[in-house]
DNA sequence: TGTACATCAGTGAACGCGCGTTCACTGATGTAC
DNA sequence: TGTACATCAGTGAACGCGCGTTCACTGATGTAC
C-alpha cells in the first residue's frame, strides 16, 4: 500500500512531467522511434539511468503522450455536441473549436497526427483506440438526433467516424499551416466547413435516395 | 555528354533499384529517419559507402520512394475518372480500384500512409505535392460533369481534395486490416460506399440548400 | 581489330561518436516505535 | 519529540556496439585513334 500523498511522490510525478514535456518538445521535429532516450534525459537535466524509474521504453512514453494529447478533448467534444442547435451552427461552432484546439495544443496534435501511421505499434494502437472512442460518444449524440431515425447502428457508425476523421483532417491542415497566416486559416476553415455541410446534406437525404 | 545505354549504366541503375526495393522493405516496421544506411546497404550486399554514389542521404532515397509509390496511380485515377457512368457505379469502382491498389502495393502505400505526416521534412512535401497534383486531376474531371454546374471552381478544388482524402483514408484502412481477413475488408468496402455515396448525395443537393 | 588511356561504381579500412542498458551507490524522505 | 531502520528516485561510471562519413584504392567498362 503505497501513500499517493508526500514529498516523493511529488518529486517523482514532477520528474515525469518533465519527460514528457521534454520528448513533446524534442518530438516537434523528429519521430519518436528516433528520439533518443540520452536525448530526452539530456534535455531535462537527469541522468539516462533515471528514465528507468519512470517509463520501462520510449513507446510507454509515447503512449503516455497519446493519454496526454487526447484526453482533454473527451469534454470538449461533449460539450460541443450537448449544443444540439441548428445544423449549420454546429459546423461553424464545430470548426471554430478544432481551430482554437490546434492552436493551443499544437506540439500534441503534431505528435498525434506523425505517429498515428508511424513506426511504434503501442503508440499506434493507442492513438486508434482514443480515435475509436471518440467515434462512439460522435455516435450515441447522432442516433439522439431526429436526422437519424430511419438509419442502422451500424450505418450511425460509420457516419460518426466520418466526422471524426474530417476533424482530424481539419486538424492535420490547421497544423501544415503556419499559425501566423491568416490567409490560410481562412480557406482551411471555408473548406472544412464546406466539406461538413457537404456530408450534412448527404446525411440529410440519405434516406430519401434509398426508397 | 552522357550515353544512356551501356552495361555500366545498367549495372547502375540495378544496384540503384535494389536499395529502392531493400528500403521500401525495412519500411515495413519503421520510419525513414530510424533507416540505417549501413542496415539498408547490408541487406542489399553493398558496401556502405556505396549509397553516397546513388544518393546524397536517406532523405533522397525517401523522396524518389514517393515518385515509385504514387507515380503509377495517376494512370489508374485517370482510367476510373474517363468511365462517367452513373455515379452508383463510379463509387463502387473507385473503392474497388483503391482495395486491389492496396493489395498490390501494400509496402508503398504503408510507406506514404507513415511518411505522410513522418519526420522527414522532403519526403512530406514530396508526398503533398503528389497528392496536390492528384486533386487538380480529380477537379478537372469533376469540371467537365453536369452536377458540377454553378459550383465556383474554388468549391470545386475543396470537393476534388475531399474525394482524394476519402481515397486515402480508405487505403489506410484496408492497411490496417489483415490481408486475408476478409470479414474486415467487406466492412471498409462497405464504409467506404457509404461515406462516398453521403458525400455525393450532398454533393447533388449542394445548391439547392443554397438557395 | 588492337592498344592505350579515362571513367567511375563499388571496396574495405579507418575515424570518432553517441547510443541503450547495467550496476552498485548515495542521500533525502518515509515509517515504526 | 527523538531515534533507528527502510525505501527508493536519481547518480555516475562502465560496457560493448553500430552508426555515418571519408578516403585512397581496384578493376571492369567505355572511348579515341
Amino acid at each position: 500500500m503505497s501513500h499517493t500523498s508526500g514529498v516523493r511522490q511529488a518529486q517523482k510525478q514532477q520528474t515525469r512531467q518533465a519527460l514528457l514535456d521534454a520528448g513533446l518538445r524534442l518530438l516537434e521535429h523528429q519521430n519518436l522511434s528516433s528520439l533518443g532516450l540520452r536525448e530526452l534525459t539530456r534535455a531535462v537535466g537527469v541522468s539516462p539511468a533515471a528514465f528507468y524509474r519512470h517509463f520501462p521504453d520510449m513507446a510507454d512514453l509515447g503512449v503516455a503522450l497519446v493519454g496526454e494529447s487526447l484526453g482533454s478533448l473527451h469534454a470538449v467534444i461533449r460539450a460541443v455536441m450537448a449544443e444540439t442547435t441548428d445544423s449549420g451552427d454546429i459546423i461553424d461552432r464545430t470548426v471554430a473549436v478544432t481551430e482554437r484546439y490546434v492552436a493551443e495544443h499544437r506540439p500534441h496534435i503534431r505528435f498525434i497526427a506523425r505517429e498515428r501511421y508511424g513506426g511504434v505499434r503501442a503508440v499506434r494502437e493507442a492513438i486508434a483506440a482514443e480515435l475509436h472512442r471518440f467515434a462512439d460518444e460522435v455516435a450515441v449524440g447522432l442516433a439522439t438526433q431526429p436526422a437519424s431515425a430511419g438509419w442502422s447502428p451500424g450505418d450511425l457508425r460509420v457516419l460518426a467516424e466520418l466526422y471524426v476523421d474530417h476533424m482530424v483532417m481539419t486538424a492535420a491542415a490547421f497544423l501544415e499551416a503556419e499559425p501566423d497566416d491568416d490567409a490560410a486559416r481562412r480557406r482551411i476553415t471555408h473548406a472544412a466547413r464546406l466539406r461538413m455541410r457537404i456530408i450534412s446534406i448527404g446525411r440529410a437525404h440519405w434516406l430519401d435516395e434509398q426508397g
